[in-house]
DNA sequence: CTGTTAGCGCCTTCAT
DNA sequence: ATGAAGGCGCTAACAG
């Protein structure tokens, strides 16, 4: 049978993680995180991937190894030279027919060259290259999590445009940690980059901004691009959305359709995005001389897991002057919509829910999240267009509208 | 008023982005791919974010420009000889006491060249590091979707490794083409990373894998190592998912809950992981006299998108010999849901449904999915231990396997 | 412990 | 059109 204790007491799949741990590494199989976040959502049972019924031959979740050829690992890469050498011909030659920009070698050496090279499964040193040639063909992009599907959608966007013009993509995570934030972008600029992207909404009264600003220009006026994407306090070029007057929109939109009752679940105070969207979706409110109190906003985690718990806050609290949540983005919106239905609130017949960003799982909930659209891929891609275009002697900021979009979960009342 | 007929016409945002457009990049715009998916989700409606109604200073959706004191972008980064030079001490010792690693240097000249390094913005030039030292401490990962939350979560986990081992990571898409995933191993081979990490299902009777597994082989044998996510059919290292066990422990729990007539939601039939999970399933079943006929068995993209037209295939086709519905991954399984919503057949109610991989979201979609859970982000540890471990003489395997979670999509009936 | 000097793999004038 | 040689930024012997 498949019993909660079974996965409460997470002896199942520990076992198996235990024999395929790296040695050495071993501990972080311990307590795996993915098992800790099961905790808040007591209404469902695992079964054991029925090993126990299926005595099968070869051992599940261990490490097999067993001998191959290996080749002596000390070969290293084949080099220009060696296709020169390979190919009868100079280095210049074979550097010219290889990767020159203008064509200006024998057909028959060419041909020879690519033979050589194919033959010896050359491929070129890009760092050489790039410290040959003294610039890159790489984007740095840091983002706040990747897992979350606001980012990895821009990312998506930033990685197309990236790879369709030829440029290779490297990514970090800050884990939504100004300090980290610094670290990395000291990190990254050592690449070279020729452009570096700044994801995740900025920080209020910031006091690691200095140092940030301080190598973001650095990195600038020694030739690369960076552009940053979310609030404009950073004086870069800068793909901005429009969080005040989306959530306005969305205030007013809300409002229309027969609300009045408001409550808003909110991220850190000292994110810029959080404040942005709250403050829009006040003055929205305000405009309709409604007033959201500060003991009807709930401050928590920007993420899924902070709108879950918020939920529970909120009934708490108590929910009966409320008839609609407001959460600064759609996956705390989607979180707390899961806490109300695990604490058996009709979403959206006791309640109604809104999120922000429109991300790719907003339609699929049930009901369908009521948002403010962002096309999140364009904004990856505007943000490469933005540093691969000429760079003016002025900062350029494009601002993205948001569009509120009614769904299921705000039914008309 | 927001009315259907806003969106559809799609005149709403294009003006916008038109405005917001990078110059020579236009036509990107004129059909945000965004805009189309919306097609299939005709129940929501979109309000223009209000600008109608205000009317700010600031031009919304726009690109501004102002003056600012922009250096002249020639200069070029601080070198190590400069910081030397700025220190006034040898090359050999900024080296050392910047980046070498046993620390060997006089404190006083240490203290100097770090101050100078300070001073001067010095950041080592990774790919002069890397030519020199003949090695970098990038991991290259390739993966098929970053906005698929299956690969995201995947991808966080190998950042969050790589990044605490002080590695690097950088990004490619293959978006699901073979070709371009040969092409991409091929570009990234030119990185030199430590190691190379393929994600994403194998094809089956692949023509180019002979190349790929010539090119990857390439790469180990000077001194590379690749890791393989998904299915053991390369011989490389490999983290495997057990797919076949997986889906087949689910059909036995789902025919334990009483379910007895099942249809199924697959990829293309060149998928590995598709395949796998579908003859799972179909073992499953067939334990308990059940089988599954082909008749039963819809084949569409891999995708979100995939999942919702096969949905509507499935009520065309009739669904009232039908129970249960499996798809061989999260994301179809929700897409189907959402087209079962939208066609307004109650799931589980009419028809329960049941997916694979137990994605972010599984659990917040209404009803909760019933899956196969697979510590993703785990999967993306795995392979970064796998690769940063001893290389021994012999492959190794880690097979991760799944466990069934049922959740409220599969009621017991 | 510090400085000098070769390279690392590649590109790019500069002659030829 | 081709080849020889210098240099990109840095590390790693090697002397001192």
């Amino acid at each position: 049978m498949c019993v909660i204790a079974r996965l409460l007491s997470s002896r199942v799949d520990r076992s198996r993680f235990r024999e395929s741990a790296i040695s050495g590494l071993y501990q972080l199989y311990q307590a795996p995180p993915w098992e800790a976040k099961l905790e808040h959502n007591t209404s469902e049972s695992v079964c054991p991937a029925l090993e126990s019924e299926s005595p099968s031959a070869r051992p599940r979740g261990s490490r097999h190894r067993w001998r191959r050829p290996v080749a002596e690992p000390g070969r290293s890469p084949a080099t220009l030279h060696d296709v020169a050498r390979e190919a009868g011909v100079s280095l210049a030659t074979a550097s010219r027919s290889l990767n020159g920009s203008t064509r200006k070698v024998n057909e028959e050496y060419r041909a020879r060259v690519v033979a050589a090279a194919e033959r010896l499964g050359y491929t070129p040193n890009l760092s050489a290259q790039a410290i040959a040639k003294g610039s890159t063909s790489t984007v740095a992009l840091v983002v706040s999590d990747i897992a979350d599907p606001y980012f990895s959608s821009i990312a998506a966007g930033v990685i197309r445009s990236a790879e369709s013009a030829g440029l290779i993509v490297t990514m970090a995570m800050t884990e939504r940690s100004a300090e980290r934030e610094l670290e990395l972008v000291k990190t990254l600029r050592g690449q070279r980059p020729r452009v570096l992207i700044l994801s995740g909404s900025r920080y209020v009264g910031a006091e690691l901004e200095g140092a940030l600003v301080k190598e973001l220009t650095a990195f600038e006026e020694t030739g690369g691009r960076v552009v940053i994407i979310s609030q404009r306090e950073l004086p870069f070029d800068t793909v901005q959305t429009d969080n005040h007057a989306g959530a306005k929109a969305l205030a007013e939109a809300l409002v229309a359709e027969g609300y009045r009752s408001f409550a808003a679940l909110t991220g850190a105070s000292s994110l810029m995005t959080s404040r942005d969207r709250l403050s829009g979706f006040r003055e929205g409110l305000a405009a309709h001389g409604i007033d959201l109190t500060d003991d009807r906003v709930m401050q928590t985690d920007f993420t899924r897991d902070g709108g879950y718990a918020a939920a529970g806050q909120l009934i708490e609290r108590g929910i009966d002057d409320l008839d609609v949540v407001f959460a600064v983005n759609d996956v705390m919106a989607i979180g707390a919509m899961s806490g109300f239905r695990d604490a058996g609130i009709d979403v959206p017949g006791r309640l109604a829910i809104a999120g922000f960003d429109d991300i790719l799982t907003a339609r699929d909930v049930t009901p369908a999240l009521t948002t403010v659209r962002l096309p999140l891929e364009h904004v990856g891609q505007a943000a490469i267009e933005l540093a691969l275009g000429e760079r003016g002697g002025s900062r350029a900021v494009v601002t993205v509208d948001g569009a509120v979009v009614l769904r299921a979960s705000t039914p008309r009342r």
